[in-house]
DNA sequence: TATGTATATTTAATTTTCTTATATATATAA
DNA sequence: TTATATATATAAGAAAATTAAATATACATA
């Protein structure tokens, strides 16, 4: 997946997006949503989301409750009012950037004049 | 500068997208220039880019001539023909990537029927 | 019953990538 | 002569992600 070299940066951000959208989540939704929502582009790897989940639990972004579905453990996560107060900044943050780059990728050939002389 | 954070992973295609609108660049020019397109919002460093454009040198991507300009050493940067090629892909991939992205991001508040009860 | 697949979390070792800092050198304006 | 801009190089360290392995349950199927 193409999608795993561009993701660098942006995990955190789309935890804050997914958390924000609904109540709690547990890592391996998470994973399966980002997935699912993505057709498959982009996979949040185990080894890297729930580091990022602790971190941010640590951080005060997130709480946690653990719980037991079908006799398999589960621990849910939730945003806290500071984390949602920060999923506002960080979408809004990601938004700006991807237009930014965006910008940058689609214009128009600007040096075409320049450089095909 | 919020980009920052976001920028991993995509420093070595914006340089490849901008290489690919200008015969040759040197890295100041190309950290200058992704700069001004950002409006100040993208930085490259230094520390980030140089290194990238010996990698990629390395890798056969790009072609590298130093010149003297106005008694300063200036180290200009080309596309080779598989830099070329990359740069096509490169891009296309990341203009893939921003739009799932985007669609994560701005998509109708998908679950509040479900979390809203 | 054994085997494989899906669900679910944890964490260590390693690698990749970027930040920060420093060094060097010239040109130019105040 | 001091500061700012131009220009490259590179080392040390931190941050972030990959890869891999371990653990455990549920369920379908051969």
């Amino acid at each position: 997946m193409a999608a795993q070299e561009f993701i660098k940066g942006t995990i955190k951000t789309l935890v804050l997006k997914l958390l924000s959208e609904k109540r709690k989540m547990y890592g391996y939704e998470i994973s399966s949503k980002v997935k699912e929502l993505s057709n498959e582009e982009i996979q949040l790897t185990y080894g890297a989301l729930y580091p990022i989940l602790y971190k941010m639990e640590s951080e005060g972004l997130l709480s946690a409750e653990s719980e037991l579905v079908d006799n398999r453990a589960r621990k849910y996560y939730s945003l806290t009012k500071k984390g949602n107060e920060m999923a506002k900044v960080k979408v809004s943050e990601l938004e700006q950037f991807i237009d930014t780059v965006k910008g940058i990728l689609l214009a128009p050939k600007r040096s075409f004049e320049i450089w095909g002389r």
